[in-house]
DNA sequence: AGTGTCGCCTGAATGC
DNA sequence: TGCATTCAGGCGACAC
């Protein structure tokens, strides 16, 4: 499940092999994933080269020369594997969008569960785009703060958890790394969202920036459905402090030595949520 | 506007 | 062994 940090990690595995090169033509093996594919995919992009690639929330963005922007989301299950030579890539199961560059080598766009979307657009349009225009600022920007955390939380009733992966709330946070950064907060996850104090507001956001980047760090985290661009595996799941450790000990009691607890799963918006009830108090 | 629920989709895990 | 059921979850659509 691809969450900022592990689509910054593709964007920067990417960026190498397809940065300055053209597009040759784009092969889609069906006509949509959770969307329709964008009309003329292939007619639009075709002799256009690819200035650079970037990433905004969970959308991986390739700039054209052309002036248009295609974006990526990979949704649940979607990857994206790097071919050195298109002509000797025999399409596999799941295999639904073929990106030939003029050099002979290209991309292949793979999505077991189709929950995935790719947009066309213009460069202007990143903005007001329907899927990009009620996102909330970047967590690793100088947009992002315990401040502004706190005034976009504001009167939210819902759990500080659901909160967190509200998109439009702060970009990129999925359900891994809210429930490792309200773990590193000292925050319970079903916290009224709008009544943390400041400081914990602070701790939050800073705790989000530093579990994002200690996650990009390790290249992202490996589980079911993601793999990295070269097939390799990110590592940072061996780092996870609560994700999928109920019942387990906390690592941060573990380290004090006196109390034990054990790590609870909740499941919170039809979402599992992990926690240790004593590090984080309501 | 905020909040909650549903549905999309397949593979892995579990149940009988 | 094999078939059926359950679960995972990002996000858009929808109802209230």
């Amino acid at each position: 499940m691809p969450e900022l940090p592990e689509v910054e990690t593709i964007k920067n595995g990417l960026a190498p092999f397809m940065e300055g090169r053209a597009i040759e033509k784009i092969v889609l093996r069906r006509p949509d994933l959770r969307l329709p594919f964008p009309p003329n995919l292939s007619k639009k992009l075709k002799g256009t080269r690819i200035d650079h690639l970037s990433r905004r929330a969970k959308y991986l963005l390739f700039h054209f020369s052309n002036g248009k922007i295609m974006a990526i989301h990979l949704g649940m299950s979607g990857r994206i594997i790097l071919q050195a030579d298109m002509a000797a890539h025999s399409p596999a199961a799941h295999d639904h969008m073929l990106l030939y560059l003029t050099d002979g080598s290209g991309m292949v766009l793979n999505d077991a569960r189709r929950f995935g979307m790719v947009y066309l657009m213009e460069a202007d349009e990143v903005s007001t785009h329907p899927g990009f225009a009620a996102l909330g600022p970047e967590p690793l920007s100088n947009e992002f703060s315990g401040p502004v955390l706190q005034e976009r939380l504001k009167g939210r009733k819902t759990p500080i958890k659901v909160a967190l992966l509200d998109q439009s709330i702060v970009a990129g946070v999925g359900n891994i790394y809210a429930s490792e950064a309200l773990h590193q907060s000292g925050i319970h996850p079903q916290k009224e969202a709008g009544k943390l104090t400041g400081a914990q507001y602070e701790r939050l956001a800073a705790a989000i920036r530093d579990v994002l980047q200690r996650a990009i760090a390790s290249g992202g985290s490996t589980l079911k459905d993601y793999r990295r661009s070269n097939g390799g595996l990110g590592y940072f799941q061996h780092s996870f402090s609560v994700y999928e450790k109920a019942g387990q000990a906390c690592p941060v009691c573990a380290a004090g030595g006196k109390v034990k607890s054990a790590i609870r799963k909740i499941v919170q918006g039809g979402r599992a949520s992990y926690y240790c009830p004593v590090c984080q108090k309501k």
